[in-house]
DNA sequence: ATTATTTGTAAGTATTATTTGAAATATATT
DNA sequence: AATATATTTCAAATAATACTTACAAATAAT
């Protein structure tokens, strides 16, 4: 069911339809109207009923959506009904805000391993999470089935710990390095580019600001 | 001459080179083809001939292109001659990672001045950097000439700040907080919502990785 | 002079977004 | 109750955007 054939796009707003539906389940709103949503998200309305309409019939015309119905289906297609866990690379700066950042607030999500070189961090626990010395990485990932892992990592050394996580079996990785990764095509990537936004941001604002 | 017909998905990818022909430039490379550079940056070698097109002739047939000309042009296209100051609202967990981020690495960027309301550090300087109280963030965002803003403070709060922000001129904000804001249609926001970036990766292996 | 390389761009394809209107339901009016 | 009007989804058609393929033209290397 939850079909192969949808778009990247619509794919990459489902989280954020799904954080908005909590919103409204929290406030005990019964319906929500594409139009209403549409605001609230910042996606066009007809957008949000075709990328809706993919998953089947979900709404109910001149009635709108149900908001508890729509947030239960989210919840299965976003693999929600159960926790899952991540891994943490690189325990800097970064990375520490990133063990103290909230992933389970509205993801079903936590970070439960995190993997450094530090001696003075290695095998203790760090803002509730143990860290592994970086060198029991693909043992452990395997051990602890997971699939997905951020990573906070000096660039120099980014490709290689990507190398050995993969052959631990991952199958996500969050960059955060600035390093373009070279991973199997079963394995995908989604970088999180800090300057690389921030100077895109500044492109358009000289460019296009009026 | 910085054409406002580009497409946004080609100025996307210029940091991308920015970056790493800044690289190449380091380790003495004189020329590079679309072909290298396209195994470099994970960006299909037509991709990067239509992009750099888009700006004229910048290559030579049957050469390559020359890497400082390049980069030469692109530290004009990108606004990297001269340095770009941003603010950073909220220092958190996140805003301190940020603060220790090194823009300016690779990118003619830095955070000048920071806000937070905590008393413990307003009016000290973390991190090299001098952070005010938020009652003066309009006030000195204009003084400060500030265009720019990164957004890390709680969710409850980022709309408001960005009001006022906006109001102090800004005209990007990198946002990281969860919430879509609303501003006026001249100002640009980019979003970095990291719930939402691992939740996207993980639907995706769950329902394409084989 | 010949061959190999490499750009620049046109044409074709695919993806994503927008517009439009019919069908279904809800709400208001008589 | 019955009818009319407004709302709203859903799907099809269209438009816009982005990517890929292919190749002629220009240059470099031999």
């Amino acid at each position: 069911m939850t079909a192969e054939n949808i778009p990247r796009a619509t794919a990459k707003r489902l989280p954020i339809y799904y954080r908005y539906l909590n919103i409204l389940h929290d406030t005990g709103k019964q319906r929500i109207s594409s139009t209403e949503l549409a605001e609230a998200v910042q996606v066009d309305s007809a957008t949000i009923r075709r990328d809706f309409s993919y998953f089947g019939a979900l709404g109910k015309r001149g009635y709108g959506y149900d908001v508890d119905n729509l947030l239960a289906f989210f919840k299965t297609i976003l693999n929600q009904e159960h926790l899952t866990n991540v891994a943490l690379i690189g325990v800097g700066n970064l990375g520490h805000a990133l063990l103290n950042f909230n992933f389970h607030k509205d993801g079903n999500l936590r970070i439960s391993a995190a993997f450094d070189t530090d001696d003075k961090i290695v095998n203790t626990i760090e803002d509730g999470v143990p860290v592994y010395p970086i060198e029991e990485l693909s043992h452990q990932l395997h051990d602890q089935q997971i699939k997905v892992i951020i990573l906070t990592v000096p660039s120099k050394v980014a490709q290689s710990i990507a190398d050995e996580a993969v052959s631990g079996g991952v199958k996500g990785i969050l960059n955060f390095t600035p390093i373009r990764l070279q991973v199997p095509e079963n394995v995908l990537v989604q970088n999180v580019d800090l300057t690389n936004e921030l100077q895109t941001l500044i492109y358009f604002i000289e460019n296009f600001g009026k």
